[in-house]
DNA sequence: AGCACGCCGACT
DNA sequence: GTCGGCGTGCTC
């Protein structure tokens, strides 16, 4: 939930302009307190917005002039700024942007622009690749027919030696020899054309009535100033085609369009629905793009060239000129949280990057958050409703299996009622899917001689087995070990006992039960990558999998006709350590994996194993009742005046010292803000006391919803003195409490 | 974020 | 005697 914040200044405001000698204020990409002051030079007038290269200290980098110098330094000890880089200017919008997120976070500016400056490559002059082009011919060239062809395809331009081959059909060898011959010789390429652009005149989908009420609502919010739109539907309501027809209305208007997806990785069906729609891929924006692509991408925003760009929440912070239109789809999902750095909120800041541009935003969500509901019932964000497109084919019948009754056998953790739910759907051909959302072998592994825990040496945590690989495994910091032949406590041998269950360990449960059942197991250690998972996508559509086991991984995506039952393992997993959001997310997540049970002529069913069958998570999904689960939540969240009803801000304060953690800790506490509707919580030391090496200790900040947080937090971590080696971190609306 | 300066341990 | 470890502090 985002509050107004004071400086909303106009964007579109004309931009200042510095002529040589003049002093400018230029913002670095670095997590300096603001602005340095440098002197324009000779022969170069600079405007707002634009990247230089200046002096700091002995190197060099570039920055953005940002405004009128400072005046910080005396004008006499200001250093020239050098040149000016030959990329469009970074668009008023994106400035105001960077000034907003870096006020709302309270990152320094310069934090936040270096995620709009991603790509220093794409500032620097492009470098011109090399290939080959056909030299004169040497005396005494033996002209093979693969040779031939090398040369009469490059006899058409240069190219590099993996294209020319491809190309001629031959391997690089050949190529590589006729250079080496000297047939060949160096030549500058060509920048690679651009793609064609998204064909926004190609005709949609059919779409339902009410879809093109949707649809038709949304276009007409394009091009018609700032607004935010719940679009709400389950998984096969069409959601994507609607928004998409959004998508075609700004393209046509001229506009460039941001789709946040909260991981790109697995979201191969989502760029093919796009291809389907405008007959070209969109741009991709997400970390591990390669590098050349990364830079071709940021230029092709900058200079407006790429028109579409879907993206993780780092594509917010591109250089868009002309955006017209922000999709944040699945926006309830915890990802769009960065949690690291800037600590900021992807779709809280989308809908911001809406108001400072003047167009609207979409929120889709199959399972919208809480946030989101508040701000509709607030009329402040419009809602539309996609009905289920099989409204005929009833939604899954969800039972909740009490497993204080039906209890698994011991060391198993599949119930009798379960069993024979898998049992049957195996009986008529269908398949299964059992979720588990836990990695690995198993959670946690004890000395049966002495009750030691094998523990993580940098974080609280317990390292998971993971059986295939024989290693203990954390899966906070990545530290990774040979599972040890002894207990290292007590030295006892073959004393070491894996406790409860993660997936691989169901794996072995489901195998030992079903002997003749094809079984596969998805979890995102197990399938990395783009291209394994939608491998095992199609195994599974093909039917070479009886029974699927696999984590929050399997819970969105596909839908497979065959997959009539799915059961959840551990429904309560999720509720366990109760913080502020564990039951939305819990019913968020199973809601989802439920939605994977029998969509179309199978009627499918939904199994959930729980100890507390009537918590209100279990009963909403049982009753299938949305509307009242949200008005419940929203109701304890007002009752508590807890978000989205009130403001949170955490102070997370960490280092390699306990005592020096614990002694900041109760410091910040002793001068912590006090005042109406404001308290402060804690210290105490974090859930996650020793993460990655680091004491931990936290503290929270509550305040009434229309509270300035921010002023309050300034003041106070301005007065506070940080000793040497603690960090204060700070987290303005935390989703997690960890 | 770099890159300096600066003050204490093992080596050509 | 130096080389070098990374702790603190600036950079317009």
């Amino acid at each position: 939930m985002v509050g107004a914040m004071p400086d909303d200044s106009n964007p579109q405001a004309a931009p200042l302009s510095f002529a040589a000698g003049a002093a400018v204020a230029v913002l670095l990409p670095l997590p300096l307190a603001g602005a340095y002051d440098y002197r324009v030079p000779h022969r170069l007038s600079l405007v707002e917005g634009v990247f230089v290269q200046v002096p700091l200290g002995r190197r060099r980098v570039a920055g953005v002039v940002w405004g009128a110098a400072e005046g910080g330094l005396p004008a006499a000890r200001l250093k020239e700024v050098e040149a000016r880089l030959e990329a469009p200017p970074l668009p008023a919008v994106s400035r105001r942007f960077v000034e907003w997120v870096a006020a709302y976070t309270l990152a320094p500016p310069g934090a936040v622009l270096k995620m709009a400056m991603s790509v220093p490559e794409a500032l620097a002059p492009a470098r011109s690749r090399l290939g080959y082009r056909v030299a004169e011919a040497p005396p005494g060239l033996r002209l093979t027919p693969a040779r031939r062809r090398v040369l009469d395809v490059l006899g058409a331009g240069p190219l590099t030696a993996a294209e020319a081959a491809r190309e001629a059909g031959v391997g690089v060898a050949v190529v590589r020899g006729l250079a080496a011959a000297g047939a060949l010789e160096a030549a500058p390429l060509a920048e690679a054309p651009d793609e064609a652009p998204p064909d926004w005149r190609r005709p949609g989908p059919a779409l339902s009535p009410p879809q093109r009420a949707a649809a038709d609502a949304l276009c007409a919010a394009v091009g018609d100033g700032f607004s935010v739109t719940l679009l709400e539907g389950v998984t096969g309501s069409g959601k994507t085609e609607v928004y998409l027809e959004a998508v075609a209305t700004a393209l046509a208007a001229g506009r460039q369009v941001l789709v946040l997806l909260p991981e790109i990785a697995l979201s191969g069906q989502w760029l093919e629905r796009f291809a389907a729609r405008f007959g070209v891929a969109p741009h991709e924006w997400h970390s591990d793009l390669p590098p050349a692509r990364r830079r071709r991408t940021w230029r092709a925003v900058a200079e407006g060239r790429a028109r579409v760009v879907v993206g993780a929440r780092s594509a917010l912070f591109l250089p868009f000129a002309e955006l017209g239109l922000v999709v944040v789809d699945e926006e309830h999902e915890a990802s769009f949280k960065q949690e690291e750095g800037v600590i900021y909120h992807a779709r809280d800041m989308a809908v911001v990057r809406g108001r400072l541009g003047g167009h609207p935003v979409v929120l889709a969500s199959a399972t919208p958050s809480l946030e989101t509901v508040a701000n509709v019932q607030a009329g402040r964000y419009r809602r539309l409703h996609l009905p289920d497109r099989h409204a005929g084919a009833a939604l899954p019948a969800v039972t909740t299996i009490d497993l204080r009754r039906d209890r698994p056998a011991p060391r198993t953790w599949l119930s009798p009622p379960l069993l024979a739910a898998v049992a049957e759907a195996l009986e008529r051909g269908e398949q299964s899917l059992l979720y588990l959302n836990r990695r690995g072998y198993a959670p946690l592994t004890l000395c049966r001689a002495c009750g030691h825990r094998l523990q993580c040496p940098n974080c609280s945590a317990w390292l998971v087995e993971h059986r295939r690989r024989r290693r203990l495994q954390c899966h906070h910091c990545g530290h990774n070990v040979a599972v040890p032949p002894a207990c290292p406590d007590c030295g006892a041998e073959d004393s070491l006992a894996a406790c409860g269950p993660g997936v691989e360990r169901l794996h072995e449960e489901v195998a030992a039960r079903f002997p003749d059942a094809r079984c596969a197991v998805m979890a995102s250690d197990t399938v990395s990558g783009p291209a394994a998972a939608a491998e095992m996508v199609r195994r599974m559509a093909a039917h070479e999998i009886d029974v699927l086991i696999g984590t929050q991984i399997v819970a969105k995506g596909h839908h497979f006709p065959l997959l009539t039952l799915v059961g959840v393992v551990d429904a309560d997993l999720g509720l366990e350590g109760g913080d502020l959001r564990a039951a939305e997310r819990t019913w968020q997540l199973l809601s989802q994996v439920a939605g994977r049970a029998g969509r179309a002529e199978r009627p499918g069913r939904v199994l959930l194993q729980t100890f507390d069958p009537d918590h209100p998570v279990m009963r909403a999904l049982a009753a299938g009742d949305t509307e009242r689960f949200l008005a419940e939540e929203a109701a304890a969240r007002r009752a508590a005046a807890m978000p989205p009803f009130g403001r949170l801000a955490a102070l997370i304060v960490s280092g390699p010292q306990a005592a020096a953690v614990e002694g900041a800790a109760r410091a910040l506490a002793r001068t912590a803000p006090a005042g109406e509707g404001v308290r402060v919580l804690g210290p105490a030391p974090a859930p996650l006391a020793l993460l990655r090496g680091r004491h931990r200790w936290r503290l929270l900040l509550k305040a009434a919803r229309g509270t300035n947080v921010q002023a309050l937090l300034r003041r106070w971590l301005a007065a506070a003195a940080v000793p040497a080696g603690v960090r204060v971190q700070v987290d303005v609306d935390p989703q997690s409490f960890l």
